[in-house]
RNA sequence: GGCGGCAUAGCCAAGUGGUAAGGCAGGGGUCUGCAAAACCCUCAUCCCCAGUUCGAAUCUGGGUGCCGCCUCCA
């Protein structure tokens, strides 16, 4: 099987081969921290955590590179507004941002460059794009000279003179004024008064946006990588403003696949900073368990846009309660008698989740995959339950257990203390009501069948609502034992 | 105006030529004093029209509707 992945440069998926067999050097466009992350984020970066883990199981090593855009316009106006200085502010959301995506079990990335560790390079590397005349100063800015670079527009699939056409009403006359082509950018943007400000041969300033993340690609991946990801949104010009300068400058192909996520909508628009329509992570998890977010995520093909609803979440939370059951089974199976230690998988299952998973990630069947295995695994689980014995065999649940546990883990929903006590033995969880004893709790059985025994089901049932309050579940069955199992 | 994407059951969502995965919700049933849990069964011909084909959700042409990008944005 080969993993094929869909290319935005390309418009095509193409079988993936690393420019150095069994490494991948991954750079993810990460966000610009003035503000809480919403779940737009979310999605992109359980996206791209998922594919890096994928990468992981399937052998690779991964170099997983994320930048933080520290200094910008909404920075420095967020500092303004707040009085506070920029790097309060950036300081406050990054550390926000590490804590949300925590939650969400995004893995921590290998580097976390900020823009304005990179100064020196990104200096070198403007103007070495204006030696090379691919860029020209004007009173302390630099810009970028779009028509120097004949593939301009090869990323987004567009044209200069489409574009031009299009976007002339909507450019500003001021800065139109100095630029030689109106689709010309910024690299580097002379200082305002009070603004916060660094030397260079143009005088003092800041950083444009694009240019950054092409001197952090380069310094902490190389000048040509395996893998670029961010969201659909960042294809033009974000990504093809890279390419124009990293291509330039180094004459080699920046990223050899061009990943991007769809959006998350809400109430069918794009949800986004600008239409002030978001939710952010923080809230939302108030109220919801993080995994029920990845699984919401997950469902969909990353590419495809997901509409953020009510009922969706609702429906990701019973799902993730299914595989959330079948994964706390092993409480009941480990009681079974030669519960084996091994460390096989379920290999067709296996097979299934990589061939979904190496057709361009495609994540909702692999979780097909997980819920079949779940529902397996609840099934016996139950039976063993209420029965006492298991229709599958001792082996054959550990098999699925285990391979249920690790893929699962390969799209990163995971218990968080699934190896807690408390899941092992819920009795010892601190509850003052869990104190009762098995002896204790089977007197109050013996005593609810008496009055059972009598019809006074009153009584019967004022006992089974107690044990239940208590995290004790009675299943009477067919011939009148009662079972009971604590959870 | 330019470029691109999407349209599959009540909802979410796979499937890109061979007769519709999976999840959620719903209905019926088994079990029960009633429950709970579980189990079993059940629930679509794929936006419309016209073609190609032995055969199309899947290809072609034409419609209709929705969305995104072209401006900061994951």
């Amino acid at each position: 099987m080969t993993l094929t992945i869909y290319n935005t440069l390309t418009r095509d998926k193409k079988p993936f081969e690393p420019i150095a067999a069994g490494t991948v050097r991954m750079y993810c466009c990460g966000v610009t921290v003035y503000d809480y992350c919403h779940l737009g984020h979310a999605r992109s970066y359980i996206v791209w955590d998922t594919v890096r883990r994928y990468l992981q199981w399937r052998g690779y090593q991964v170099q997983y590179v994320q930048n933080f855009t520290d200094i910008d316009d909404k920075i420095i106006r967020r500092s303004q507004e707040e009085g506070l200085p920029w790097q309060e502010i950036t300081r406050k959301y990054i550390d926000a941002y590490q804590e949300d995506m925590g939650r969400l079990n995004i893995l921590p990335a290998d580097a976390y460059p900020k823009a304005t560790d990179v100064m020196p390079q990104i200096i070198e590397l403007i103007k070495t794009l204006i030696d090379q005349g691919y860029a020209y100063p004007v009173d302390g800015d630099v810009y970028y000279a779009v028509e120097r670079f004949p593939a301009y527009g090869k990323l987004s699939g567009r044209k200069l003179e489409q574009m031009e056409a299009g976007a002339s009403e909507r450019l500003e006359t001021e800065a139109v004024a100095k630029k030689r082509h109106p689709l010309d950018f910024a690299l580097w943007k002379a200082a305002k008064p009070g603004e916060p400000e660094w030397d260079s041969p143009w005088g003092k300033g800041r950083p444009g946006w694009h240019i950054e993340c092409s001197a952090m690609v380069r310094e902490w991946l190389g000048d040509r990588i395996d893998i670029h990801s961010g969201g659909e949104d960042l294809v033009f010009p974000h990504h093809e403003n890279e390419i124009a300068q990293s291509e330039a400058a180094l004459s080699q192909p920046l990223a050899n696949v061009w990943m991007h996520n769809g959006f998350v909508k809400i109430r069918g628009d794009k949800m986004s900073k600008s239409l002030k329509n978001f939710t952010t992570i923080r809230s939302l998890l108030e109220t919801t368990d993080p995994m029920v977010v990845r699984l919401f995520v997950l469902q969909a093909h990353y590419r495809s846009p997901i509409d953020f609803t009510e009922d969706a979440i609702a429906a990701a939370e019973n799902g993730w309660n299914t595989l959330k059951e079948a994964l706390k089974y092993r409480v009941n199976f480990e009681q079974l008698p030669g519960w084996p230690e091994i460390d096989t998988l379920e290999q067709a299952s296996v097979d299934r989740f990589n061939a979904a998973m190496d057709d361009d990630f495609n994540t909702p069947i692999a979780m097909a995959v997980l819920f079949e295995l779940a529902k397996d695994l609840r099934r016996a689980g139950n039976v063993l339950v209420h029965t006492g014995q298991s229709d599958l065999s001792v082996e054959q649940l550990q098999q699925k257990w285990q391979t249920l546990l690790r893929l699962s883990q390969v799209l990163g929903l995971e218990i968080s203390s699934l190896s807690e006590p408390e899941l092992t033995d819920a009795s010892t969880n601190g509850n003052i009501m869990a104190g009762l004893s098995d002896a204790e709790i089977e007197a109050l059985i013996q005593q609810r069948q008496e009055a059972r025994k009598a019809k006074n089901f009153a009584e019967g049932d004022r006992i089974r609502n107690e044990l239940q309050a208590q995290g004790i579940t009675l299943i009477d069955q067919p011939g009148g034992e009662t079972r009971w199992h604590r959870h």
